[in-house]
DNA sequence: TTGCCTATTGGGCGGGCGACCAATAGCATG
DNA sequence: CATGCTATTGGTCGCCCGCCCAATAGGCAA
């Protein structure tokens, strides 16, 4: 206990490669989320897990692979958990309404910023484009299978499933595009834009997803009072 | 003319203030038309006007307020390009047939990645931001007054002229998200998603506006076809 | 316990950036 | 033609960036 003022130096910690390397692209991902992807250097990204920027530039010879990695991990994580993969998690109906209320909430600002980011971002960075293209694809394949699914159990009907995911993908990039500057609030109408196309696509009664939405979201809320906020994706410990 | 190689000592120009800052404005704003915004600094607009990095820096102390200035003046002029605030510039379905040929073609393409950009930016860029935000209301107000008036005329039926304009930019919004990524072609349905809207919203029988746009579209190539492309707002020379 | 492999450090290099300032030279004015 | 105002220059400063590399020390295996 020769020095414990300030830290001078520092017990390395020596860690397996696989094990720092997901280390280094949670923190990144971190920081793309609150920060934004420009923000993830050698030196941010070191601080946050308190190593030497060195360190990071060994695991990532180029930044720009980083980022991309934080990209992929951050966006597929946030798609986990608004279209959960597996399908025992209800009804189409009932899984399409709770997509809405994650994809519309104002919770749902941060992605939107990280998706405006990117795609921004993409614009001068081909391997982060490259990654960029392939989430929107995992995003609209995710979609469209729901959609299928509920067209096949009769839930929804559409002529051509492909086509109203897209629709309803526009619709939600186009209402998230302003999350770096609205400032008022929006009329009602305008929010629930998304959920009006999917139902008028899907051939859904007016209401119907709100309809849903509202008892998952009351649902939802129920569980966090109970068991605390475990819905975000990276850990941003303080 | 003793020395025509290298720049080695450029004859000083002096203008007016006015003109000087004008200048140094237009430049900045094709750079973020043709760049982006955040190839707006010092030493690369200077470059584009041969002139010295601190000049720039003489007329606008803080950079961003360039960067502000350009956006506006780019996104102000586009939109007088797309929606003529003189009124006789035809029928209101007429002129927003017009807008649709114009804000959905390949061409509002670098009129997109800039809007991405700017809404990017905004996030670390007060001053950008409240540019960013009072063109946004400029666009709305200019489409929401040619709604009002297509409404007086009895050409349009909504009741809520604002929100009817907001659902329509949002899908244009939305449209344009991917200007950046996007690689293969849309479905003619997902294309057609900005005239659709406005033609459920405003009541209008569908087709009604894509017919007009066909119309004008033919005008419009015709016209540059016979005097060249000078639709361009600012002027990109070379 | 000893030794080796390698994860990690510390430092340095070149480059682009915004900002600042004293010196210079156009150009209108008299 | 001479003079003065000021638009313009040229250079510097500090900052942060990505990238690179030789030296160091953690911790598992022998």
């Amino acid at each position: 206990m020769a020095d414990m003022s300030s830290g001078t130096q520092r017990k390395r910690i020596r860690k397996s490669p696989s094990d720092r390397r997901a280390e280094i692209v949670d923190a990144a991902a971190a920081i793309a989320l609150t920060e934004g992807l420009e923000c993830i250097t050698l030196r941010r990204v070191a601080e946050q897990l308190d190593v030497r920027p060195g360190l990071i530039s060994h695991y990532f010879p180029a930044v720009e692979d980083l980022v991309a990695e934080a990209f992929g991990t951050a966006a597929g994580a946030e798609l986990n958990a608004l279209l959960p993969a597996d399908r025992a998690a209800g009804t189409p109906t009932d899984r399409l309404a709770r997509f809405f209320v994650l994809a519309t909430g104002a919770a749902y600002d941060d992605i939107s910023r990280l998706w405006i980011n990117a795609r921004h971002l993409s614009r001068y960075r081909p391997v982060l484009r490259d990654r960029v293209s392939h989430q929107e694809a995992l995003w609209r394949g995710r979609l469209e299978d729901l959609v299928r699914e509920g067209v096949d159990r009769g839930e929804f009907r559409t002529a051509d499933p492909y086509a109203t995911t897209i629709q309803i993908l526009v619709v939600i990039d186009g209402l998230g595009a302003h999350a770096n500057t609205e400032t008022g609030a929006r009329p009602e109408v305008v929010t629930r834009m998304a959920v009006s196309t999917a139902e008028r696509e899907l051939g859904l009664e007016g209401g119907t997803l709100s309809r849903h939405g509202a008892a998952l979201d009351a649902d939802r809320t129920d569980a966090e009072a109970a068991s605390g906020t475990d819905t975000s994706p990276a850990g941003s410990g303080t």
